[in-house]
DNA sequence: AACCATCTTGACCAATCGGTCAAGAAAATG
DNA sequence: CATTTTCTTGACCGATTGGTCAAGATGGTT
């Protein structure tokens, strides 16, 4: 009758409330911003008391860093469809599909992040000049090497991905919102030359 | 030695003060977004008493609504480039150049449209469904002939306005970017097919 | 001049903010 | 079992929030 959820160890409680927490603080702070949202509104969607937040998360900054950097773990983890590509198109191809796939599995968390880069990364900004330059060095290589190889324009590498993730985060915001409504082609891009 | 401009009418106060205020809460607002926005850095940034604030803005959100109106209204004039465009290619082309030509004079407002058309317009919802609405009918009938005469795709108008609004920010946000860094044409937008 | 309407602003308010703390409950350890 | 560590939570804190108000200053009108 009874679930044998409920004899909890140590580690799962504080794994199982991290979780919690973090789910409801991405859906918060993807609603109302990082300004706009309050650690009682995200304690109540977690179903959690306030002080038990700040038990896991001393801060309401660390609580959403740690928002943040989990989907740009996710993210960085899609860029394996970028490596194994054999050119630019189908290499970026790639990772704008993976991409797109995350948005839709991760709303949330994709708008936090689109937001976080539309005001050039306020909170997280220490965050990106260390770990994601350290990640972009490494796939700048591979871009450069297409542009050697004749393989594509001569563009900075760096501002060629930063754009990539601000553009997919817009087209999956809307564009799969179209698709679903007459499932047409996900507009003529050749329209924006 | 004084300048002429000091006695002012109660008109011109009145003008001045509001334009003063909103000018300074486009900025904070772009910066920090309405929930993280306050009245009083508003008032700091305009050089005004916060009760001076709310004496021509009853409250924040009243502020905040007629800031994305005004950036609003401006994007509205610029439609008239696309009526007067012979077809699609050319009326979106002239469209997207005006509104990029917007975001780089109007850069703060234009991010605090563009978090509110992110976000489903939480604030502005009624005035969107009702002013724009009004406006996007008439456009869309254009776009429907362009459609008819079989010079585009088939795409819901409404939709693809949405769309626009929503890239072409991106688009001005980080392409301009990119092209002061290198002088390199906008992307080959071919990449993204 | 006197009178009215508009504008200005310091002081103030209840509500809420992020964050703290101590005391108790639950689990791990011996 | 006893002890120690981790987890839970209501109560509380100073600071700040959006908003109010009344008293005075300023400009308009006759």
């Amino acid at each position: 009758m009874t679930d044998e959820t409920r004899p909890q160890t140590k580690k799962e409680i504080r794994l199982e409330n991290e979780r919690i927490i973090l789910e409801a603080a991405e859906k918060v702070f993807s609603e109302a911003g990082f300004g706009g949202a309050t650690m009682q509104l995200i304690a109540d969607v977690a179903g959690l008391p306030k002080a038990n937040l700040h038990y896991y998360f001393p801060t309401k900054e660390s609580l959403y860093r740690q928002v943040v950097q989990k989907i740009f773990n996710i993210w960085l983890l899609a860029a394996d469809s970028f490596d194994s590509a054999s050119g630019p198109a189908e290499g970026i191809g790639n990772y704008i599909d993976a991409k797109l796939e995350i948005s839709r599995n991760h709303p949330a968390g994709s708008r936090v992040w689109a937001t976080e880069v539309m005001h050039r990364a306020p909170v997280i900004q220490d965050y990106l000049e260390t770990t994601l330059v350290e990640w972009t060095d490494g796939r700048i290589k591979v871009i450069e090497d297409w542009i050697e190889a004749g393989l594509m324009d001569p563009i900075d590498p760096r501002h060629l991905l930063y754009m990539i993730w601000a553009t997919t985060q817009h087209y999956a915001d809307f564009g799969h919102q179209i698709e679903t409504l007459n499932g047409a082609e996900p507009l003529s891009d050749a329209q924006w030359a």
